[in-house]
DNA sequence: CCGAATGTACGCCATTGGCGCCCAATTGTC
DNA sequence: GACAATTGGGCGCCAATGGCGTACATTCGG
């Protein structure tokens, strides 16, 4: 068997998946969207430094976030939302 | 120079920047200690699914990290901080 | 003019996130 | 007691992220 064979039976074998709705292992599919942190960050009049410390989140990043170099994965989307929604009891929470 | 001469150079010159007391790219050293996550969930008497569920954080991500299998990472960290000590807050900030 | 602060951009690589699967233990419910 | 449902532990797999370094552009106040 040919190394292009086993290639092209294993995609074959991920389209038999997807047509019988089951989903591919290793293939993510994201459903919402990218939270905005630079307009979240904006918002609350932080520089990228003091919005990272505020929010325990290394500096690095927060910029890989805002330059769409990264997207926030799952936890992190979360995370986001609660600081978007209730900006000082969760930078309360995690002070100290 | 063979393989293994240069996996030894590099071991040493990561030794040598360890030495001058400076960091050794891509070698984590976790400085804060890993949060319990079973302890907080357990504090708020919630299964997995509807901790997951009320905190926006995949079912496998909690089993990983209850489990010492994965650590959360830094972002992950702060939010089971955010978590752990305003909870109803939080949750009602991600619902929705 | 220059140094500090801020933010954009990118390389590198170990570790995590996220998924599926299986199975044991616990908790109902008849 | 028997049976089903819920809960959670354990593990393999892979792409993507986290985290850090470095360099460069821009803004701003002295």
């Amino acid at each position: 068997m040919s190394k292009f064979g086993r290639e092209l039976i294993d995609s074959l074998k991920q389209a038999v998946k997807h047509a019988e709705g089951r989903k591919v292992a290793g293939m993510r599919v994201t459903v919402v969207e990218a939270p905005d942190v630079k307009a979240i960050r904006r918002s609350l009049r932080m520089s990228q430094q003091r919005f990272a410390a505020s929010y325990r989140i290394p500096l690095a990043t927060i910029k890989n976030w805002e330059q769409k170099r990264r997207m926030p994965d799952a936890p992190a989307a979360a995370y986001l939302r609660a600081i978007a929604r209730k900006p000082k009891e969760v930078a309360e929470a995690v002070a100290g």
